[in-house]
DNA sequence: CATGAATGAGTCTTCATTCAT
DNA sequence: TATGAATGAAGACTCATTCAT
C-alpha cells in the first residue's frame, strides 16, 4: 500500500511539474489540459482524479511550490545573525530560487497576478506567510534600534518584494540580458537597507 | 463632418473604456467580446470595426491609456526642481493617476502581467519610456552629486516602480485597507531617497 | 433623362461585370459583396438599388451572359448551310466563347452547378433555349434524311454540349494544357457528327 | 477491442454518410455541421474528432467513395470481351452506380464541380484514375484495329463522361423525366462508339 | 485507479443587409 | 440616387469535463 501511495504520490507531483512546465510556456488561459496530460504521461481523465479542475491545478502547484519556497526561505534566513543580513539573504534566496527555476518564475511572475483574479475569494495565505519573513526581520531590527521607527513593516515587505520581482520580471522577459541579476539583487537590497536603517552618525 | 469625425472617435473611445471596465471587473480572459459590446451600448460587429480582434482591444487600450500618463507624468515631473523632488512626484502622480482610475488599475496590475505573454512579440516601448522618466531624475540626481554614483538607473527605476506598484495591487486587491496609500507611498518613496542620495555628513 | 438612364445601366453593367470577376476568382459562396462593390467602384449599399440580394446578382449575371451567347449564337448557327455543318460550328462558337472569357467560363463551368442548387427554383429557360439550338439542328439533319432517325434530339443536346463542356473544364481548370482546345473540339464534334449521321454507304 | 475497432469505424462511417445525405440534400455552403452531426446522431465535437473541419469531411466523402466507385468499375470493365463492350459497360455501370445512390449523385454532380474551388491545390488523382478505364479501353480498340487511330483517348475519355454525365445531371436535376436513363445511356454510347469505331466497309 | 472517446455548452468572428444622412 | 457605418444573426470550432469500460 506505500507502494501504492507513493505511486499516487508521484502521479500527482507529476501532473503538478508537468502543469508548471505548459503554464510557463503558454499561460494558463492558453494551456490546455490534454497538454498537461500529454506532459505527465496520463491520460486526460486521469488529472481530474487528482484535481477539482484546471483552476485547481494551478492552486495546488502555488502552495506546494509555496510551501517549498517558505521553508527553505525559513532556513536560509535563520542562518543569519542581524535583521539586515537577514534581509539581504531573502533578496538573494528569493531570486535564486525563482531563476533557478524558470518555469516556476513564469508561472509566479505572470499567472499569479492574473490568477488574482479567479483566485479572488482564494486568500493567499502562503503569500502572505512569505512576506511575514520580512516582516519579522524589520520588526526584529526595528526593536534592536538598527532600523528606523518610523518604517512600517507591513509596508516595507511589499515594496521590497515587488522591487525584487519587477527586477526578475524583466531579467525573465527580456532576451538580452543587460545587467547581471545578482548585481541588480545587491543593488536593490543595498539601496533598501540603507533606506531603513538608523543613521550611525546621529 | 466634424460631427461624424466626433462620433467615430467617439465610437472607439466607447469601446475601449468598455473593454477596460470589463477586463478590469472579470480579466481579459473571462471577458466575453459580446459583453463589451453591450457595455459600449454597440453591436457586437461594431467593435470589429474599430479592432483587428480581441486581442486588438487589449493593446489599444494600453497603449491609449499609456500615452495619456505618460503625457500628464512628464508635465508633473517638470514641475519640481530637485531630483529627489522628482522621484516623489513620480510617485505620488504614479499612484493617484493608477488609484483614481480603479479600472485602470486593474488592468494594468493585472492584465499587463498576464498578457506579457501574448504579448512577448509586442515590445512595450511605451511603457519603457514611461520608466525611463524615473532613470532621467536618477542620472540628473547623480550629475549633480546628489544621488550616488554607484546606483545604476536602469535597475533602480524597476525597483521603484516594482515597490510602488506591489504596493497599489495589494492596495486595489485588498477589501480592508489597513494602510493609507498616500502614507504608504511616501513612506516608500522616503526609503528609496534616503538610500540612494548621498550621504550628507560624509 | 436618357444621360441618367445610361448611367444607371452603366452603373449596373458595372456591378454586373465585376461579380463575375470576383464570383470566377473566388467562388460564389466565398465571395464577398463588398469585394464586388470595391471592385466595381460602388458602395456597397448601392449594390443593393440594382440587386434584390447576392443570389440575384448571380442570376442577373447568368441572363445577362446567356442572352448574349443565345443572340451571338443563333446568328453564327443562321450563317451555316446544313446541319451538321451547324453542329460543328456550335462546337466552335461555344468553345470560343466560353475560353475568350475566362471569368465567365469559371462562372459557367462553377458556379452555374452548383447553383443548381439554389435556384432549383430557377427554371433555367435560357440554358434550355441555348440547348434547343442544338436539337434544331438535329431534327433538321433528321428531316434531311442526313441524320439517323433513332437519334433522340433531346438527349443527344446534352451529350453533345456535356461532352463540350467538360473538355473546357479541363482545359481551363489544368495549368499545363496537353491539347490545343480547338483541336479537341474538332475531334469530339467528329466523333459525334461520324456517330449520328446515316451511312452513307448504306 | 474488435468491437472498439468496429465502432470507432462505424461512426466516422456515419458521419460520412450522414454528411453525403446533408450535402446532397442542401449543398456544401448551406449544410451546417451541426446538421450533420444530429443526422449522423453524434455531438458536434465528435466530428472533430474525425476530421480536421467540415473541408475535410467532403475530401474524405469524395476519396472514399471514389475509391468504391473505381473498384467497382474495374471488376465490372475486367468482366467485358472487347474494348468497344467496355466502353458500353462503362456507361451503364458508370449510371447505374451514380443513379442508384441520389445522394451521391448531387455531391458528384454539384458540389465536386463547385469544390473544384477549393480543392484546387487538391489534385483529384481518383477521379483521373476512374476516366483512365476509359482510355485503356480506347487505347486496347486502337491497338486491335477496332477504334479509329486518330482518336486522342485522352481528348474522347472526357468527352464520354462528359456527356454521360450531363446526361444524368438533367436526370436527377429534372423533376418529371422525359426520357428512361437506361435509353438515354444505351443512345449516348452507341453514338460514341459508332464515331469511333473503324468504318467496317472500308 | 486509469483510460480516452464522447460530449455539448460556449464564443469569437464574419458578412449580407439596412438605413440615416 | 449613393453612401458606408452599423447591425446582429448565425456557425465553425474548441476544450474542460464526464463516464462507460
Amino acid at each position: 500500500m506505500s507502494i501504492k501511495e507513493g505511486s499516487t504520490d508521484d502521479k500527482k507531483q507529476r501532473i503538478v511539474r508537468a502543469a508548471m512546465k505548459v503554464f510557463a510556456k503558454k499561460g494558463f488561459y492558453n494551456s490546455r489540459v490534454s497538454e498537461i496530460a500529454r506532459e505527465a504521461d496520463v491520460a486526460d481523465g486521469t488529472i481530474y482524479l487528482y484535481f477539482k479542475n484546471k483552476d485547481d491545478i494551478l492552486i495546488s502547484l502555488f502552495e506546494y511550490e509555496m510551501k517549498k519556497m517558505i521553508a527553505y526561505m525559513r532556513k536560509e534566513i535563520e542562518k543569519c545573525d542581524g535583521p539586515l543580513e537577514r534581509l539581504q539573504v531573502f533578496a538573494y534566496t528569493h531570486i535564486s530560487m525563482i531563476t533557478e527555476n524558470h518555469d516556476w518564475a513564469e508561472v509566479i511572475q505572470v499567472e499569479l497576478r492574473q490568477s488574482a483574479k479567479f483566485m479572488r475569494e482564494y486568500v493567499n495565505e502562503l503569500y502572505i506567510e512569505y512576506l511575514n519573513l520580512i516582516s519579522f526581520a524589520i520588526k526584529e531590527g526595528q526593536e534592536k534600534g538598527i532600523i528606523r521607527k518610523d518604517i512600517t513593516p507591513g509596508i516595507i515587505k511589499r515594496a521590497f518584494v515587488g522591487a525584487l520581482d519587477e527586477m526578475t520580471r524583466y531579467w525573465v522577459l527580456s532576451t538580452r540580458k543587460k545587467h547581471r541579476i545578482s548585481d541588480a539583487i545587491r543593488e536593490i537590497s543595498d539601496v533598501f537597507i540603507e533606506g531603513i536603517k538608523v543613521e550611525k552618525e546621529k
